[in-house]
DNA sequence: ACGCCCACCTGGAGGC
DNA sequence: TGCCTCCAGGTGGGCG
């Protein structure tokens, strides 16, 4: 569920909780998640200390202290991450929660996914480029390697609907469902057109697009983990609305007079105004 | 080779 | 209230 700025919002209050903190304390309730959390989990990352946390497309980089193993995390769709301080932790767990992680201040993480598609896998950090999970994945949207050239090279290969490739994350690392419909919407390009039938100016649009709607959403981010006082502590999930995301037979918001539409694609439902998208 | 479909899993919303 | 269907922000394997 979470995409690049929710992961991005994630990341940052990890780091602004525990980083630097040492794991004293961990539990696993369930090992089977997507990729099962291997038995050796716990030995390897406990009584470490966090050095710094990286995002990588939406996979989280949890980089210890003294230890040549970085611990991989992804949220799948319907992962979150719950930080509880003080008396929050009496509080009995929610449903779902497969692993708790307790740091040497005494702040708790824990990691709710009901359906299970997420993971947690240690791997060594000579893997980071090479790991399966990673290997694959194309350019980070503010990566100076995701360029317009680049773009209209991978773009004039393919015929699939423009929509699908944004997706794609080895064109494009952290864009999903919601910010590929937004992204679309903000440059008025319809979501079927085929990748290679792209101008060039309008691959430059895509990208100023691609950048200001992530930036915009890491900033709401931000101000939803500055908002509240962590009464619950979830990250991972601000309030948003969108512009055409979740908004079918709503009036388009730049040509009112237009109803947004949903149809499927690759299996996913796209949303997008049928009159200004083009 | 590319692009689509599906399964993986659970919960919430809406209809009857 | 209960049951049934559909839908959900991700991903990779398999198939045409």
């Amino acid at each position: 569920m979470p995409e690049l700025p929710e992961v991005e919002t994630v990341r940052l209050g990890l780091e602004a909780k525990i980083k630097g903190r040492k794991l004293t304390a961990l539990k696993i309730d369930r090992h089977d998640l997507r990729v099962p959390i291997p038995q050796s989990f716990g030995q390897t990352f406990l009584h470490h200390q966090l050095d710094h946390i990286e995002r990588r497309a939406k996979y989280l980089l949890m980089f210890f202290k003294n230890t040549e193993q970085v611990l991989v995390w992804h949220l799948g769709m319907s992962g979150k991450v719950l930080i509880l301080e003080g008396n929050e932790r009496e509080k009995p767990s929610e449903s779902h929660v497969h692993v708790v992680m307790l740091f040497d201040n005494e702040v708790e993480v824990r990691f709710r996914d009901p359906r299970r598609f997420g993971l947690m896998l240690p791997i060594h950090k000579m893997e980071l480029n090479t790991h399966p999970l990673l290997a694959h994945l194309g350019p980070e949207p503010f990566a100076a390697d995701f360029s317009s050239r680049y773009l209209q090279n991978v773009l004039k290969t393919k015929a699939a609907p423009i929509k699908n490739i944004l997706c794609d994350q080895t064109v494009v690392a952290g864009l999903g469902n919601i910010y590929a419909c937004e992204v679309l919407f903000r440059v008025g390009i319809s979501p079927f057109r085929a990748g290679n039938s792209l101008r060039d100016a309008e691959i430059h649009q895509l990208i100023q697009a691609i950048h200001e709607i992530l930036n915009e959403a890491i900033q709401a981010g931000g101000s939803s983990l500055r908002d509240h006082v962590q009464p619950n502590g979830s990250l991972g999930y601000f309030q948003k609305r969108f512009h055409v995301y979740d908004r079918e037979d709503e009036p388009c918001p730049r040509c009112p007079s237009s109803i947004i539409a949903r149809k499927v694609q690759a299996g996913r439902s796209t949303f997008y105004c049928p009159n200004c998208q083009r």
